[in-house]
DNA sequence: GCCGAGATCGCCCGTTCGGGCGATTGCGCA
DNA sequence: TGCGCAATCGCCCGAACGGGCGATCTCGGC
């Protein structure tokens, strides 16, 4: 493996990468790892986000991959920051879980790749060239959590009826009654909505379900 | 009295006025009292909505005397009703209570004349007149009544940043500490709060509070 | 000068809410 | 043929809510 350096479209000059993480050991496994691609070239390595920056701007690299949970200023700020001050950054976020939330925020920051640490040499270097080509990268079983992510913002049509409920001051036994219901599953229902909506409590699901336009204004 | 049948202005055909009340015993009172003046002449009786709206096509009366409370279709039902099928109809209602709130209800439903049943002969004679000549009537105390309705859907600013932690999803002690004052205060508030706004809990309230252009959409 | 209204604080109490653990059914999609 | 998800139902429980009874103080208008 690793021996497709003679193939004409790896005699290019290599993919310049900047690594960017807490924990030396990760760094040097990842170095190791991506040693052994020689159409790959670790130019630097960073220990948080602001020696990322400095870095960054010294070396000019390719890629930059950057793990998501650093302390003090944390990936996200770093990608931020970065992108910020070199829009024309690539950077791919190394998560250690398998189905880490932080994913919504990073694509949102502009990251142009997600990858757990798990994730196998072979798809790290798939990953690291595909977005080195112009393109975004995110793992089969992460992007059917972003899909999830994303349709767990939309309230399903008997949420909005509960919803509707709540705006008219009906308590869950009203709302039970009214949708000839069980008060337990607009219980659930209630629940449901108040996560999709990360919201403490009805009041500030109804007024999400305004600003979202769940809820459209009756009587102006 | 009662004898100014001769003067110019009483020559006139009566007043014909539709007596409604669910009490015989009322209807007899108001016939009674309004029998002592010439001008005006009772050409009906209803005793609910029902019969109150066949006997208006029936007699086509100038004025309606009906009481807010009955039984089964309520007056300010009935209200609505003659309205809808006769715009025309000039409605005074009756109340027994001094401070109904039905007022406002009875205003909205496009009633002419709001009186209290203890209300005088002379006023009521007034009223009549006042409103058969195409005008409004509501006695002195009511219409300062319906001021303080009006301006008590008014919030103060206090309440409106109280009914602003509440879209924020914040609890009363969490809106207490933001405002510096007691979770008791607050509890005053919120409650001055449902009563302007006619809402039988916070999430109702918060609907209002979009509704009436309160609270804005920050993150449409 | 008094009255009303707003803002502040106090206690009690029943009901509701929201969270935490469950569970089964049926539908669509892979 | 599963897997995921929406919708339905179950119980327990602590905290929050809303109502009802208070109260004082200040400010502005009549």
């Amino acid at each position: 493996m690793g021996d497709m350096a003679q193939s004409p479209l790896m005699s290019q000059a290599p993919i310049r990468i900047l690594l960017v993480d807490d924990h030396s050991v990760v760094r040097m496994g990842l170095a190791a790892i991506l040693g052994l691609d020689e159409g790959l070239s670790v130019v630097g390595e960073a220990e948080d986000g602001t020696q990322a920056l400095e870095k960054f701007k010294a070396e000019k690299p390719d890629i930059v991959l950057m793990d998501v949970r650093m302390p003090g200023v944390s990936g996200i700020e770093a990608l931020r920051a970065l992108r910020t001050a070199c829009p024309a950054a690539r950077v791919v976020m190394l998560t250690t879980s398998e189905l880490d939330e932080d994913i919504q925020q990073a694509i949102a920051a502009g990251a142009c790749g997600y990858l757990p640490k798990s994730v196998k040499r072979e798809e790290l270097s798939k990953a690291i060239r595909h977005v080195h080509g112009g393109g975004h990268y995110v793992p089969e079983a992460m992007a059917r959590r972003l899909e999830q992510l994303a349709r767990r913002r939309h309230l399903s049509a008997r949420e909005i009826e509960v919803l509707d409920g709540m705006r008219r001051g009906l308590s869950n036994r009203d709302i039970a009654t009214a949708l000839s219901i069980s008060e337990h599953t607009v219980k659930a229902h209630v629940k449901a909505i108040l996560q999709k909506l990360e919201s403490a409590d009805r009041a500030e699901a109804v007024a999400r379900g305004f600003e979202h336009g769940l809820l459209k204004v009756e009587r102006p």
